[in-house]
Formats: structure tokens, C-alpha cells, sequence
DNA sequence: TTTAAACATGACCAATCGGTCATTTTTATG
DNA sequence: CATAAAAATGACCGATTGGTCATGTTTAAA
């Protein structure tokens, strides 16, 4: 890696966090200047401007998330546990696995009306974890773990869609409560699903 | 109504949708201007600062939504139609209630790490759209409608999450299918609770 | 060790930001 | 209708925005 490539890099590893938390249009390139004590001239070395720089921010973080969950859910053995490990992982919006809390809901709200490059860049990044629930669920299935009636698709969309829900409620009342009650209701659904 | 507060209002109905989709920092006050054909200074009359006007603006998206809700909601005789009906009018992200899309989940994320009266108010709505579901299971059950086991908090937690969670999906993909998946799922699941 | 390219710097730029205020126009009341 | 208050205007302000560029420094390969 050149000193060129580290210092992208890093700006990007700096910057990651900042957007995730204040959002793509409220952060500024002064408060990557600050975070990263560079100069402006430099940040524009490696970045041709800010949209350059947040869409490889946006990459950053769904990267470091999704790479941090895969680990968690290669833990688990059987198919069941790998489902408990995926809604583990979310289980705790107030301690998120990346600073500022669910990119995909940060940055997809945010780009929803006005940035459609990074609003594909979260859709697409669900459809990836659609996948992933989706095959789980059919491993189990084929593995006789789970009722082959399970409609595999339908629950990794139950399941993404109420985290995210759940993300959202548990950050704006500061309390978990709600997610704890999500997180133990899919679990039953899964147990039951159960062979 | 005075000539000042009819103006006021006029504002903040032309502010509204504006803040609803671009979100409270990427909207500047010429964005207002420009749609309320109204000078600079007009618009610091009726509000101190841009903070303020976007509170009256979060208020007024909200304040929308919740009547157009309860309309729909009254319409339903039973309880389980009333659900129905809470289910129905957020069933298609894509035309939604409100331009912009879901203010709770608008506002409410970028309200999160930045703005904490905004994030007070987005978290007031969620607990009044809870209590509303709450008080309808519970009607349902008072009037032997619905098996008297259910729990009512758990499932108006779900059902709220998961329209939240699909919101997102649908909005996204720019495709509404995931959110018929998340609809369907939920009226199965208060159909089986009939008694 | 030489040297050309890559990197880093910070002053500088026009545009836009939120916000102010003296002035003018409109409103509403006695 | 007179008139004082309320509302509307737009020029103006300092601060900050994203972005440029001539200059100096560091890197890395020959």
C-alpha cells in the first residue's frame, strides 16, 4: 500500500463515522479537516469532491458492518443459531456494531429523495442481507432443521424489516425495551419453526 | 385568524413537505422562500430562526399524518378492522400519506445524534402510534373479539416496527413488494388471534 | 543519489448560508 | 377616515460552504 492509498485510507476511516452520525449534508469537509488533521488541499488529493468522499464513506460502513456479522454469524453451528446470531448482533441499537447507529437506515432515509446513487448502494446492500437470512433459513430446511412449509423469504423480510423498525424506536426513546421485545418474538417464530 | 397567523400557517404548510423530503440541514431558508414567493424577512417575523420553523414544520407533518391515520382507523367498526385499516394506510410507502415519505423515520433519524427536540418529538408520535394499537387489541379483546392471551403491547411493538422496517424496504427498492409481504403477514397473524 | 512524480499545504475564491434591520406597505381598530 | 401596529420587503452582514491552485515537501524508483 502506497502513502497515497494509506492516507485515503485513513481519511476514510475518519470520515466514516462522521457521516454516519451528522449525516452526508450536515458534515462538512471542515469536520473531516478536523477529524483527520489534514489540510483541505489534501483531502482533494484523494477525493475529487464530497460526494466522492461520502459515497466511499457510505462503502465504509456498510462494509465494516457487514464484515463484523458475517464473523458473528459464522459462530453459530446449526442454521437456528446463525439466525439467533444475526438478530443478536442487532439486538442493541443504543451500543450499535457501527458509530452512529444502522448506515442502511442513516444514510437510506437520508439519500431516499435526493441521492440515488447511495440510496442504491442501500438498496442494495438489504437485498445482501435478504439473501443471506433467506439462505439460512433454506440450509435449515434442507438440513431438516426447520419446517420445509417455512416460506424462507418471507420471514427474512419480517425479520429485517422489524430490526430496523426496532433500531429506530429504541434510539429515539433511548431504551431497548422494545427491541428486547422484538428480538424474543422473532426468536419464538423461529423456535416454532423448529423440527 | 389574523393576517399574521394565516401566514404563518401558509409557511408552514409550504415548509412542510419541503423539510419532509430533504431533510431539516439540507433545507435552506431560500428553499422556503422560494416556495412561499414570501421575502427574507417575512419569514423572520413569524419564526425566530430556521430551528424553529422546522420544529413547526415536524410538527405540522406529523399532525397530518396522525389525522389522516385516525380517519382511516375510525372508519373500521370491529377491531380487527380498525388494524386493518392502521395496516392499510401505511401499506404503500410509494404514495405515501405524506410527501417525503414517513416523518418518524425522516426526522427521526436525523434528528438521532444531532437534534434532541426534534428526536423528543419523533419519539412522543411513536409512543401515541403504540398506544393507539395497544388500546385497539385490548377493545378487541374487551369485545371477545380476539383471544384474550394476546399480548397487545408485544404486538403493537411488532406490528409498528415491521410497517417502519418496510417503509424503508419499499422506499428503497422502489418497489412495494416486500411491503405486501410485511402487510399480509401481520393481518395472518391478527386473523389467527379471532375468536 | 538523483529526480520526477506524488503528496501535502494553506491562502484564496465565489457562492451560499442563517440572520438583521431600516424602510415601506398593509392591516385592523377606534 | 385617521393612525398606530403589524407585516412585508430586500439590501446587507459576517460566517461558512465546497472547491482551486501555486508552492513546498515527501516518496519511491531509476
Amino acid at each position: 500500500m502506497t502513502k497515497g492509498e494509506e492516507t485515503k485510507q485513513f481519511i476514510i476511516e475518519k470520515a466514516a463515522p462522521i457521516f454516519n452520525t451528522k449525516g452526508i449534508a450536515a458534515t462538512s469537509m471542515s469536520d473531516i479537516m478536523e477529524a483527520t488533521k489534514l489540510s483541505k488541499g489534501s483531502m482533494y488529493v484523494h477525493f475529487e469532491n464530497k460526494d466522492v468522499l461520502a459515497c466511499a464513506a457510505v462503502d465504509h460502513n456498510m462494509k465494516i458492518l457487514s464484515s463484523k456479522l458475517e464473523t458473528e454469524v459464522r459462530q453459530g453451528k446449526t442454521a437456528e443459531e446463525q439466525l439467533v446470531a444475526y438478530i443478536d448482533f442487532f439486538s442493541n441499537p443504543l451500543n450499535p456494531p457501527v458509530i452512529g447507529g444502522c448506515p442502511l437506515l442513516n444514510f437510506g432515509t437520508e439519500a431516499d429523495d435526493t441521492n440515488p446513487i447511495v440510496k442504491e448502494k442501500v438498496n442494495a446492500a438489504i437485498k445482501r442481507g435478504q439473501q443471506l437470512l433467506t439462505s439460512i433459513i433454506e440450509k435449515g430446511i434442507a438440513d431438516k432443521e426447520f419446517d420445509p412449509n417455512w416460506d424462507a423469504a418471507e420471514f427474512a423480510t419480517v425479520l429485517f424489516a422489524s430490526l430496523e423498525g426496532g433500531h429506530l424506536m429504541a434510539r429515539m426513546s433511548g431504551n431497548n425495551d422494545k427491541m428486547k421485545t422484538i428480538t424474543t418474538a422473532l426468536k419464538k417464530n423461529i423456535a416454532a419453526k423448529r423440527l
